[in-house]
RNA sequence: GGCCCCGUAGUGUAGCGGUCUAACAUGCCACCCUGUCACGGUGGAGAUCGGGGGUUCAAAUCCCCCCGGGGUCGCCA
């Protein structure tokens, strides 16, 4: 099967050595002494020290000579122990040598535009444009190595559990989702358009008609919005349904998936077992988020009651407005400068909110009984007693030495606000263990949200969520009070996955489209095919989808998915090795009944 | 679309009004070198400082516009 090598390089130990192997890499360095020549080859599997010497082969150190950087070479020779000193510990071949008695250039290279054998940060497109060799690098070869181990043991899991993988379409409808679909121009149908999927919701929905009870897939997903370093244009999702389960089912499932896969995959990394599960609510109150990073606590403390009884007359307005005073604590922070308080108000405002009132509590030591009004620094603190401070204080959980932020107004406003204050701070205070993995569950989210522009019912998460059984009698009345069966996991500040069970009864189905304000021939023409099958004897169903690519980036501990993705599209969607997207011929455009128009 | 950050030899950085004829490291090329492993030594080539305009006696450096990239908000059911 491998004619060209026996061994790969990376393979090679001790109990090797007498062994007559064949190699075949990349020379990752060569060291010429002159008279010796020293040959780092490189497979995937690692690097072995390969040796040149005229009095073994003359000819093989000629042509070493003629070796540079990432040639494709050959080599033949017998594996040696090294000399006693002459040992390098830093690799796992280190303990021994090729001595080659034949070798081969089997194809040349020009020289890298950037180093493949060195961890040297390079300007991003340079790599993607040059992605082949991007990935020839270490930190690259293993975010791709570690990728399949995640997805190998995702298929295993799930398949040891009686799911099994179905793959869906990549050419099918659009539908009005959430996100802007890519569509592909039908050549048989003039004028029509496939859509790629968003995700195959609605195909794994039909697979629960169908019957396949424990499904999965990992699905690519394409959505035409602008990119983050957790987003791209297509992303990875591990697309799971079952049937006849309840959300606990499905969380379990999740626990132990994850749980074991970090134990497995990465045993490193600190877990916190069992998973924290959060109402959405709850979430909201205490981080200021639906994904809060629960790596570190800094929660949100309610001051509405205190700030009430205050003479601070911006913060009793607040209240007077159907507003709420929230606070967190810098821990610490109780010395920041002017301009270092200006840095967080600039980012309280563009977060929405309308300021933010800081309290410093002076300086470190001797405890919060011990502070005077002297040392508390705050536009509010001639409105403040010492007695409000301190209860102010402790509610923060604050010690003298913190800096308690404290924000004011609607809490539309407010949250985002202290949820960018919380990350930032956490963040200057470096409170996020980078050896932990901080899983956590956040369930019951309203069902609807009300698009402030359009005035109409949109989905939270998606159209075929399940309300709470005891909240579909609200449907009608109070729509914004009907909770739903859904469920996300957040890990480390991302949302990891979403999940939800799914209405199965055609109704009740039905009922929640024209909450979302389709009329009766819109639902038939676009989501026909879902009604009908669920008059088919539909099971109760439910599902999550964690993302795959997010998955591997905090196992990585890389900063975004790009890093895992083998090749990825920068913030403009472009692929930079491929110039993609490129223009197409007159004749490809014809063929697709399309005609550019002139853009102003 | 808004806001923020970045753009200097192949690569990574320094320089932030004049001493810049742009520095350093590495890579590259040539020569020397038989135990290195980021080998070492000597020499050499390599940048109109992202593009355009302006201010100034003088611009890599200050200002404006544009281009490219990234982060984030919007957006992402």
């Amino acid at each position: 099967m491998h004619l060209l090598r026996t061994h790969s390089c990376g393979e090679l130990r001790k109990e090797h050595a007498g062994c007559e192997v064949s190699l075949a890499g990349w020379v990752n360095r060569r060291r010429d002494h002159g008279g010796l020549i020293f040959i780092d080859l490189r497979d995937r599997e690692g690097i072995v020290q390969t040796v040149f010497n005229p009095e073994i082969s003359p000819s093989g150190l000629k042509t070493a000579e003629e070796m540079r950087n990432e040639y494709v070479v050959r080599v033949t020779g017998e594996v040696a122990l090294r000399p006693a000193g002459t040992e390098n510990s830093k690799i796992p071949t280190g303990d021994i040598e090729v001595i080659v008695k034949d070798t081969e250039i089997l194809n040349t290279s020009n020289t890298p535009p950037f180093y493949i054998n060195e961890e040297v940060e390079v300007d991003e497109n340079l790599r993607l444009k040059y992605r082949y060799l991007d990935l020839r690098r270490p930190r690259m070869k293993e975010n791709m190595l570690l990728r399949h181990r995640v997805t190998k043991f995702m298929r295993d899991f799930l398949d040891a559990r009686g799911f099994i993988e179905v793959e869906t379409p990549i050419l099918l409808k659009s539908t009005p989702e959430g996100a802007r679909d890519y569509l592909v121009p039908s050549r048989v149908h003039p004028g029509e358009f496939y859509a790629l999927p968003q995700s195959p919701q609605q195909l794994k929905q039909l697979l629960m008609v169908a019957g396949f009870e424990k499904y999965y897939q990992i699905a690519r997903c394409f959505r035409d919005e602008d990119t983050r370093a957790d987003r791209q244009p297509e992303h990875t999702q591990l697309d799971i349904e079952m049937s006849f389960v309840t959300q606990d089912d499905i969380l379990n499932l999740m626990e132990e998936l994850y749980t074991s896969l970090v134990e497995t995959i990465k045993p490193e990394l600190h877990l916190v077992k069992p998973f924290p599960l959060l109402t959405y609510t709850e979430a909201i109150e205490r981080y200021g988020s639906d994904k809060p990073d629960l790596r570190y606590d800094l929660e949100i403390a309610d001051l509405t009651d205190i700030a009430a009884r205050t003479d601070f007359a911006i913060l009793r307005t607040a209240i007077d407005n159907g507003g709420k005073v929230k606070g967190i604590t810098a821990p610490g922070c109780g010395e920041y400068s002017r301009s270092q308080l200006e840095e967080l108000n600039k980012l309280v405002l563009s977060a929405g909110a309308g300021g933010l009132l800081t309290v410093s509590l002076g300086a470190k030591g001797g405890g919060l009984d011990g502070l005077t009004l002297n040392e508390v620094k705050s536009v509010a603190a001639k409105f403040l007693t010492l007695e409000q401070v301190k209860e102010i204080a402790g509610r923060c959980r604050a010690d003298k030495g913190d800096l308690l932020l404290v924000v004011a107004g609607e809490p539309d406003k407010i949250y985002p606000a202290l949820d960018i204050l919380r990350r930032e701070m956490a963040r200057r205070l470096k409170l996020a263990d980078p050896g932990v993995i901080a899983f956590g569950f956040v369930v019951d989210f309203p069902l609807l949200a009300r698009n402030e522009e359009t005035g109409r019912w949109e989905p939270a998460n998606n159209p075929f969520t399940e309300p709470r059984d005891e909240d579909i009698p609200l449907l009608d009345s109070a729509p914004e009070k009907v909770f739903g069966k859904n469920y996300d996991i957040v890990c480390n500040g991302l949302e990891l996955a979403s999940g939800s069970i799914r209405i199965h009864d055609a109704e009740l189905q039905r009922k929640i489209f024209r909450l979302l304000g389709y009329n009766d021939k819109e639902i038939d023409s676009l989501f026909g095919h879902m009604l009908e099958a669920f008059d088919y004897g539909a099971p109760p169903h439910g599902g999550i989808a964690p993302g795959i690519d997010r998955t591997v980036m905090l196992l990585a501990g890389e900063e975004t998915i790009r890093e895992v993705i083998a090749f990825p599209k920068t913030q403009s969607a472009m692929d930079l090795t491929f110039e993609a997207p490129s223009p197409v011929t007159e004749e490809q455009l014809a063929e697709l009944h399309i005609r550019l128009q002139e853009e102003e």
